[in-house]
DNA sequence: TTCATACATTTGTATATACAAATATTGTAC
DNA sequence: GTACAATATTTGTATATACAAATGTATGAA
């Protein structure tokens, strides 16, 4: 990836929002591609990584498709199929459930389990790593930026 | 999308640096959201837009393609097929270098040059209003904690 | 000149994502 | 109970992305 001041060398003088719009997504970028790169080691990508945190998060109780959709952060208009992965690599189970047959009931297996708690301590060295350079208040400041962005707008 | 306090609310103690993490993902993922469908309603991708970009900085001297791709923000590794769908869109055309019939050459037409004029006014007001909430200075200190992210790896 | 190697791009193939349409089930009005 | 709408998920199809292999071209050595 090409650094922010590679970027504006042939640009000159950006207005400060657009260079703090390109610096965002090229620091998101970097972000992402460690975190990704991370999760290939272990043949998962981060929206699965995702899944699993989440029906982790529901202590045995199963979870049908709607809910997991609505707390995935990236909202997938396909989750139907992330599951179908889950299951082929045996993290997942899915089935009908008895009240409503419409829904589905999904719950992670014992080798998920195991697989995340092999990642989590991994990836909060990498979440450390990738922070290390900033001091306790650039951090919580960060936090509060981040949240006014995404609070400045109604969507 | 969900908002952080949403995921939040299931892990009640989570840990400063993961917090931090997950609130960076999630602040990119609704800020690019942002970008993509405004995007979407010219029928282009950002990364379409990127390469359009670069290929105006190149100010009429044709890019090759390796310039294309080492000048994107993010490497897409399959740039000849991103430049085939711009130039299906008549936006850029591509010929064969005659110095060197392995490069290609690439430039924007004039209709791509009308497309960013077009655009650029109306992504500017994007992205002026998603960072309407912040004061000079935590723009300036959002920039340098960008900075910062970026060179805390080797990589 | 001929061969091997390096270079620049394209193509094949697998997987991922997006969106709309289809399927199946349930709930409700009559 | 039948018909119709609402709900939950799956499937079809188009497009996007990732990576490896293939193609075509240039360069340098023998």
């Amino acid at each position: 990836m090409i650094s922010l001041n590679d970027i504006l060398k042939s640009n000159v003088e950006l207005p400060l929002f657009k260079k703090t719009a390109i610096n965002f997504i090229v620091t998101s970028n970097f972000f992402m591609e460690h975190l990704q790169s991370f999760f290939k080691s272990y043949d998962i990508s981060m929206q699965q990584y995702n899944v699993l945190r989440i029906l982790r998060g529901q202590k045995g109780k199963p979870a049908n498709l709607a809910t997991v959709q609505e707390r995935m952060i990236h909202k997938n208009s396909n989750t139907t199929r992330l599951i179908d992965k889950l299951i082929t690599k045996e993290y997942v189970e899915r089935s009908i459930c008895p009240n409503n047959r419409r829904k589905v009931e999904i719950v992670i297996t014992k080798s998920g389990m195991q697989l995340l708690e092999t990642i989590d301590p991994e990836l909060n060295t990498i979440e450390t790593q990738l922070f290390q350079s900033l001091t306790q208040e650039e951090i919580n400041t960060f936090n509060s930026i981040l949240e006014k962005i995404r609070g400045s707008q109604s969507s």
